[in-house]
DNA sequence: ACGCTGACTATTA
DNA sequence: CTAATAGCCAGCG
Protein backbone atom coordinates (compact mmCIF):
# COMPACT_ATOMS: atom_id res chain seq x y z
CA UNK A 1 0.00 0.00 0.00
CA UNK A 2 2.64 2.63 -1.13
CA UNK A 3 0.24 4.42 -3.07
CA UNK A 4 -3.74 5.20 -2.60
CA UNK A 5 -3.27 7.59 0.42
CA UNK A 6 -5.63 9.96 -1.18
CA UNK A 7 -8.35 11.86 0.08
CA UNK A 8 -11.68 9.68 -0.67
CA UNK A 9 -13.20 13.34 -1.56
CA UNK A 10 -13.87 12.22 -4.96
CA UNK A 11 -15.84 9.48 -3.59
CA UNK A 12 -18.77 12.14 -3.92
CA UNK A 13 -17.70 12.15 -7.81
CA UNK A 14 -18.40 8.55 -8.38
CA UNK A 15 -22.27 8.72 -9.16
CA UNK A 16 -22.65 10.68 -12.53
CA UNK A 17 -26.29 11.23 -12.75
CA UNK A 18 -27.89 10.27 -9.31
CA UNK A 19 -27.45 6.55 -9.38
CA UNK A 20 -27.86 3.96 -5.85
CA UNK A 21 -24.24 3.75 -5.59
CA UNK A 22 -24.54 7.04 -3.85
CA UNK A 23 -27.29 5.59 -1.80
CA UNK A 24 -25.31 2.78 -0.73
CA UNK A 25 -22.55 4.91 1.03
CA UNK A 26 -25.30 7.33 2.62
CA UNK A 27 -26.65 3.87 3.67
CA UNK A 28 -23.45 2.76 5.36
CA UNK A 29 -22.94 5.89 7.43
CA UNK A 30 -26.94 5.83 8.49
CA UNK A 31 -26.81 2.45 9.72
CA UNK A 32 -23.22 3.22 11.51
CA UNK A 33 -24.73 6.40 13.05
CA UNK A 34 -27.62 3.83 14.51
CA UNK A 35 -24.97 1.87 16.50
CA UNK A 36 -25.56 2.77 20.30
CA UNK A 37 -23.16 4.11 22.57
CA UNK A 38 -21.30 0.99 24.02
CA UNK A 39 -21.72 -1.37 21.06
CA UNK A 40 -19.98 -2.34 18.23
CA UNK A 41 -20.39 -4.03 15.00
CA UNK A 42 -19.05 -5.27 11.53
CA UNK A 43 -18.30 -4.04 8.11
CA UNK A 44 -19.98 -7.34 7.27
CA UNK A 45 -23.24 -6.64 9.45
CA UNK A 46 -23.50 -3.92 7.89
CA UNK A 47 -23.11 -5.07 3.98
CA UNK A 48 -25.37 -7.74 4.67
CA UNK A 49 -27.75 -4.99 5.72
CA UNK A 50 -27.45 -3.46 2.87
CA UNK A 51 -28.05 -6.45 0.76
CA UNK A 52 -24.46 -6.36 -0.48
CA UNK A 53 -22.80 -9.06 2.65
CA UNK A 54 -20.26 -9.56 -0.25
CA UNK A 55 -18.90 -6.68 -0.16
CA UNK A 56 -18.05 -6.10 2.80
CA UNK A 57 -14.74 -3.77 1.42
CA UNK A 58 -17.14 -1.48 -0.20
CA UNK A 59 -18.40 -0.69 3.14
CA UNK A 60 -14.62 -0.35 4.92
CA UNK A 61 -14.29 2.09 1.85
CA UNK A 62 -17.32 3.69 2.62
CA UNK A 63 -16.02 4.06 6.21
CA UNK A 64 -13.21 5.71 4.34
CA UNK A 65 -15.06 8.49 3.11
CA UNK A 66 -17.03 8.78 6.40
CA UNK A 67 -14.30 11.04 7.59
CA UNK A 68 -14.76 13.22 5.41
CA UNK A 69 -18.92 13.36 5.88
CA UNK A 70 -21.10 16.09 6.94
CA UNK A 71 -22.35 14.27 9.97
CA UNK A 72 -20.71 12.42 12.34
CA UNK A 73 -19.79 8.56 11.63
CA UNK A 74 -18.62 6.79 14.93
CA UNK A 75 -16.54 4.70 12.43
CA UNK A 76 -14.73 3.16 15.71
CA UNK A 77 -17.85 1.48 16.30
CA UNK A 78 -17.04 -0.18 13.27
CA UNK A 79 -14.53 -3.16 13.06
CA UNK A 80 -14.17 -6.81 11.13
CA UNK A 81 -15.66 -9.82 11.46
CA UNK A 82 -12.58 -11.26 14.54
CA UNK A 83 -13.74 -7.99 16.68
CA UNK A 84 -9.96 -6.35 16.05
CA UNK A 85 -9.57 -2.77 15.26
CA UNK A 86 -8.03 -3.56 11.98
CA UNK A 87 -8.95 0.41 10.84
CA UNK A 88 -7.62 1.71 13.51
CA UNK A 89 -4.60 3.60 11.50
CA UNK A 90 -6.98 5.10 9.28
CA UNK A 91 -7.89 7.72 12.37
CA UNK A 92 -6.04 10.58 13.12
CA UNK A 93 -4.58 9.40 16.25
CA UNK A 94 -4.88 6.00 15.67
CA UNK A 95 -5.05 5.75 19.47
CA UNK A 96 -8.19 7.55 19.22
CA UNK A 97 -10.38 4.28 17.78
CA UNK A 98 -9.63 1.87 20.99
CA UNK A 99 -10.13 4.83 22.99
CA UNK A 100 -13.37 5.96 22.35
CA UNK A 101 -14.20 2.39 22.80
CA UNK A 102 -12.87 1.98 25.91
CA UNK A 103 -14.32 5.56 26.87
CA UNK A 104 -17.78 3.93 26.08
CA UNK A 105 -17.01 0.87 28.55
CA UNK A 106 -15.53 -1.53 25.79
CA UNK A 107 -12.43 -3.00 26.79
CA UNK A 108 -9.86 -3.24 23.73
CA UNK A 109 -6.48 -5.63 24.24
CA UNK A 110 -4.09 -5.84 22.02
CA UNK A 111 -6.01 -4.02 19.44
CA UNK A 112 -9.18 -6.53 19.63
CA UNK A 113 -12.14 -5.59 21.27
CA UNK A 114 -13.03 -8.00 24.53
CA UNK A 115 -16.12 -10.33 24.96
CA UNK A 116 -17.14 -9.28 21.08
CA UNK A 117 -20.35 -10.96 20.80
CA UNK A 118 -21.57 -9.37 23.77
CA UNK A 119 -21.59 -5.74 22.13
CA UNK A 120 -22.11 -6.65 19.21
CA UNK A 121 -24.48 -4.82 17.68
CA UNK A 122 -26.72 -6.52 14.59
CA UNK A 123 -28.11 -4.17 12.24
CA UNK A 124 -30.40 -6.88 10.47
CA UNK A 125 -31.91 -7.84 13.35
CA UNK A 126 -31.81 -4.44 15.80
CA UNK A 127 -33.14 -2.43 12.68
CA UNK A 128 -36.02 -5.23 11.89
CA UNK A 129 -34.51 -6.95 8.81
C1' DA B 1 -7.78 0.67 -20.71
C1' DC B 2 -5.40 -2.77 -17.56
C1' DG B 3 -3.94 -4.08 -13.20
C1' DC B 4 -2.87 -3.46 -8.29
C1' DT B 5 -4.53 -2.36 -3.80
C1' DG B 6 -7.66 -2.36 0.07
C1' DA B 7 -10.97 -0.21 7.25
C1' DC B 8 -13.56 -7.76 4.69
C1' DT B 9 -15.23 -12.56 4.83
C1' DA B 10 -15.76 -17.29 3.90
C1' DT B 11 -13.76 -21.36 2.11
C1' DT B 12 -10.18 -24.60 1.14
C1' DA B 13 -5.49 -26.81 2.01
C1' DC C 1 -5.27 -25.38 14.71
C1' DT C 2 -3.18 -21.75 11.19
C1' DA C 3 -2.18 -20.25 6.29
C1' DA C 4 -3.30 -19.34 1.72
C1' DT C 5 -6.94 -18.27 -1.93
C1' DA C 6 -10.79 -16.59 -4.04
C1' DG C 7 -14.81 -13.46 -4.53
C1' DC C 8 -15.99 -8.53 -3.99
C1' DC C 9 -16.11 -3.38 -6.30
C1' DA C 10 -14.31 1.18 -6.72
C1' DG C 11 -10.31 4.32 -7.06
C1' DC C 12 -5.88 5.42 -8.90
C1' DG C 13 -1.22 5.03 -11.60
Amino acid sequence: MPSSKKPVEKLRTINPSGSKDKNFFELVYEVARQIPKGKVTSYGAIAACLGTKSSARMVGWAMNGAHHAKLKVPAHRVVNRNGMLTGKFHFSPPEKMEQLLKKEGIKVIDDKIVDFNKYFWDPIVELGF
